[in-house]
DNA sequence: TGACATCGATTGTTCAACAATGATAGCCGG
DNA sequence: CCGGCTATCATTGTTGAACAATCGATGTCA
């Protein structure tokens, strides 16, 4: 059985990502400390983790909240994406177990779509991503795309319009593994990076709607 | 003033790289704590994030120690820099500001190699790369070299043969950085593929000859 | 010699306390 | 009536001590 703490950081990890705190939320260490069931001490080194990870922003004597990504972030967050994730596509083998991954999250794609089950879309849709960097093989790569998604799922919590944020993609990520199967690496990645320039104007046009009313 | 735990963070962070600490050491919380002069608790936070950044390991109920990387984290670490890295020096645009902190560490390898000072041009070299990945104005990717630059140190270290690890590439940065202004992003890029390949193979072959004896 | 039980040291976690800081509310002067 | 100042208060930062849980080593016995 892992650490009360390991346990506790994926815990905390979890609820933030499914919303339980909105973005920006105060999460006060006394009060916390006593829902969750462990001291403060503890609940200090999960905050710690968590804020390396960015998922919470650390103010000193003013405590943590839940990390909201602005439109500066998400510019960031696609362009580490677009570093990482057409290269690993591009020197990917179609014989790499990760490929089978891929091939499921588009399936739970297409099923969730079908339940209009937006939630599960969005996460079939990253599972697809984070499939595409694991070809890649690299434990630090995976590191940062799981830092990187799961702070693009607070900023998708901010919008909080699913269906125009992740039902488009589903088409396209069947499109993107058969293009992978069919033609290769080199041509998955471009159309990959097409896809992603447009994912990221969805994201950002989102933004903006939301700050002018 | 910063607070005592980002200072301690900080401090642990240069202290390791340093080498104050070889690779491998255990870092007990009783004994360490009492010679930095904090609690106990203090130090596990900061344990904490230097853990999440690769330099210490964490076993449960064993404690710490100084990361002590392996072959297959040297192969990982230079996979994710020629991710990277190339494609910031491909994007990045002469004047951007980073350029003049490429030339500054260009410089100061060169004063350091005369003074045959290999620590410090081991530092020079990693602010040259540093400068790099700063030309793609991206924060979190300059996070992930910051980490993986920091336990490529760690390696060094367990080499400790600092003149072949970094004098020969005093001239490469040279030159890749004349190449940069002369011929552009992509000829520079080109370049700094190879000299990742040959920098990776200097690294490796220290680290076989090591096991061996 | 080798398996096993015991012991000791270290880590994991909690609790209580106090100092330090930031935010709030209320007061005062204009 | 309003803006700035001050005192208060709640929260965080840090410490120290305590106890349980676990791992490694020591020593015992067959």
């Amino acid at each position: 059985m892992p650490d009360v703490e390991d346990t506790l950081t994926n815990a905390l990890r979890r609820r933030i990502i499914d919303g339980e705190f909105a973005p920006g939320t105060r999460l006060s260490e006394i009060s916390l400390a006593e829902k969750l069931g462990v001291s403060r001490n503890t609940l200090r080194e999960a905050f710690r983790v968590l804020a390396e990870q960015g998922l919470i922003e650390h103010v000193p004597h003013r405590g943590v909240s839940v990390a909201s990504p602005g439109v500066a972030d998400v510019v960031d967050i696609y362009r580490a994406r677009r570093y990482v994730e057409p290269a690993a596509l591009a020197a990917g083998s179609p014989l790499h177990p990760a490929v089978t991954a891929m091939r499921e999250a588009v399936e739970q794609g297409e099923t969730s779509l079908e339940a209009r089950d937006w939630r599960t879309v969005g996460t079939a849709n990253m599972a697809f991503h984070d499939a595409i960097v694991a070809l890649a093989d690299s434990p630090r790569l995976e590191r940062l795309f799981r830092d990187i998604a799961a702070e693009l799922r607070l900023a998708f919590l901010e919008i909080d319009n699913p269906e125009a944020l992740h039902a488009p993609f589903v088409t396209r990520n069947r499109a993107l593994l058969e293009t992978f199967l069919e033609q290769g690496g080199p041509a998955a990645a471009a159309e990959l990076q097409e896809y992603l320039v447009l994912s990221e104007r969805t994201v950002l046009g989102a933004f903006t709607r939301l700050r002018h009313g």
